[in-house]
DNA sequence: CATCTGACAGACT
DNA sequence: CAGTCTGCCAGAT
């Protein structure tokens, strides 16, 4: 296991709290996890969630206010926003001014 | 141990 | 507005 203080589990801890029927970005969650420039990772830490994580990375898109995944993983995210209120468009685009999440 | 590769972002050209 | 470059850091090769 990683120990607390390493930047996965910093990673889940913050996307954990991201409300329902929110949004934030990528690189505000590395911004909080204390390493402002380390948004790629961020992407690279949900890439890699284990089976079954109740996680709600799909609240968690690039700073466009899209969503960076591509074919059938978009969709699924895209999807998982729609069930919980946020408006997405079918190329996966989200309003950021009307879901951002401000910490 | 050296390199390469990203679910990104910001600065710069 | 579209490229290009760099920082960041875990995983894979």
């Amino acid at each position: 296991m990683d120990n607390p203080d390493s930047f996965p589990m910093r990673v889940y801890q913050i996307v954990a709290a991201i409300p329902e029927g929110c949004v934030t970005t990528y690189g505000e969650v590395a911004r909080l996890a204390g390493s402002p420039r380390a948004a790629r990772q961020v992407g690279g830490v949900l890439k890699r969630l284990p089976e079954g994580s109740q996680l709600p990375w799909h609240r968690v898109v690039n700073r466009h206010g899209a969503i960076s995944l591509t074919g059938p993983d978009l969709q699924r995210q895209r999807q998982a926003l729609l069930s919980e209120g946020v408006q997405v468009s079918g190329s996966g685009q989200i309003d950021l001014a009307r879901y951002r999440w401000r910490y």
